[in-house]
DNA sequence: TGTATGTTTTCAGCTTGTTTTAAGTGAACT
DNA sequence: AGTTCACTTAAAACAAGCTGAAAACATACA
């Protein structure tokens, strides 16, 4: 799970921020002084820094050039919007990436995403994947069912491939929920059956045809495909 | 890895586009004169070129002259704004895209990212295209549907080629935003959609009865024509 | 410079697709 | 045989996508 640091003085905005991000399966951590920030960086590592360009004491500007004399981790700015100096002050930052306020938080959500893509691309599965019966072209979100498309919808998408990464391992229900949806186990929520159940028929099988995905009865699903190489 | 080669006098300005390129998985190389730079280019190959028009000694329309007596490498002129003539001038001499300054980073690294794709696409087209009840008269820039002449904006022109050159890959929004308009969407923005659905439209279709452009929900659209040969 | 024309973006309501909840049925473990 | 856990289906709740209309913007022309 990645990390990311906020470095905001607005508390109502990095509440919000928090809630966002956080539901959507990222760890995040906020400082509201660039020396709280600063200090953090200095302790521990993260995956993203997003940090405000107007904040007390010091100006963002001060802050990035601080973090770069240590670290290269990716910086997102946030920006006054509308001012004559945006540009400039874009060129000027060196930052990764930068985004005028007011913005949404989807939109930052889609940028930290494309960051993390960016930066470590090579830890996910990159290539295709091929398993009897099963292939999946990566680049295209396809998926082939005994070479015949099949029609995923994102999530379900998102299961196989965790399913995949995670070849026979046995996964919980709670794995599944918290990288799926990033949000924490509801007692009686049974969603995740659901989705494997509709998954599993698109793949084609039912319990007792199960090529793919396994149940661990008490514990979760394992993905049982036969590699092909 | 690209290669990027800046040409461009304004040492501070290359510093900054250097971090931020560099960040951005690229190789940049600088060179502050016109002399300097084409002496590289001479000696070693690179995937763009980065070409200030304001230089000392020699303005840059000469310099791509010189580079174009050779290499077909993609340019991009940074330009004083305003000046429309000088955007033709660069145009005519084969210059491949150009941005006023002061410009964002972002919007450079978008035009950076569009070439390089179209440049490496294999599929980048040059000649005219056939689809089952689709063809486009690259020259003329005109577009036949069934073959009826149908009248599309620029956008959605070159919209209707980034997904021809894409053919069957799924484009997601920030894609297609940043290839057609050269910058990153300021808000979240919906008018991709638009584009798209008029661009639909013209084909005459409907999200039904999509014989070019398939949506995929929760990613983005797709080209599914038949080539024709 | 002002006006006309065409294009792109924003907005809002509507449609369609997806995920969750809930409830009934079936399977597995003891 | 009883109890717990898993599966499936239908309906409700939710999210994403579509499109018409108006506003904003750009361009060409008088």
């Amino acid at each position: 799970m990645d990390k990311i640091l906020i470095i905001d003085d607005d508390i109502q905005l990095t509440e919000l921020l928090i809630e966002f991000l956080t539901s959507h399966k990222y760890k995040v951590i906020a400082r509201h002084t660039p020396e709280e920030g600063l200090e953090y960086l200095g302790k521990k590592e993260v995956s993203v820094i997003i940090l405000d360009i107007m904040l007390p004491g010091m100006d963002g500007f001060q802050v990035l050039r601080k973090i770069r004399e240590n670290l290269a981790t990716p910086v997102i700015m946030l920006t006054a919007r509308g001012e004559v100096t945006d540009r400039i002050v874009g060129l000027e930052l060196g930052a990764d990436d930068y985004l005028p306020k007011p913005f949404e938080p989807r939109e930052l959500l889609a940028r930290i995403q494309s960051i993390i893509r960016r930066t470590h691309s090579s830890a996910a599965i990159t290539e295709n994947v091929h398993y009897e019966g099963l292939s999946i072209d990566k680049n295209k979100q396809e998926v082939l069912l005994d070479n015949q498309p099949i029609s995923l919808s994102t999530t379900e998408y998102e299961a196989l491939i965790l399913f995949i990464e995670n070849s026979s391992e046995t996964l919980d229900r709670e794995f599944l929920v918290e990288n799926l949806r990033g949000i924490s186990w509801q007692s009686y929520d049974r969603s995740v059956d659901v989705l494997v159940s509709r998954l599993r028929g698109k793949l084609g099988e039912t319990p007792n045809n199960t090529r793919f995905i396994k149940t661990i009865h008490g514990v979760g699903y394992k993905f049982i495909g036969e590699p092909k190489d």
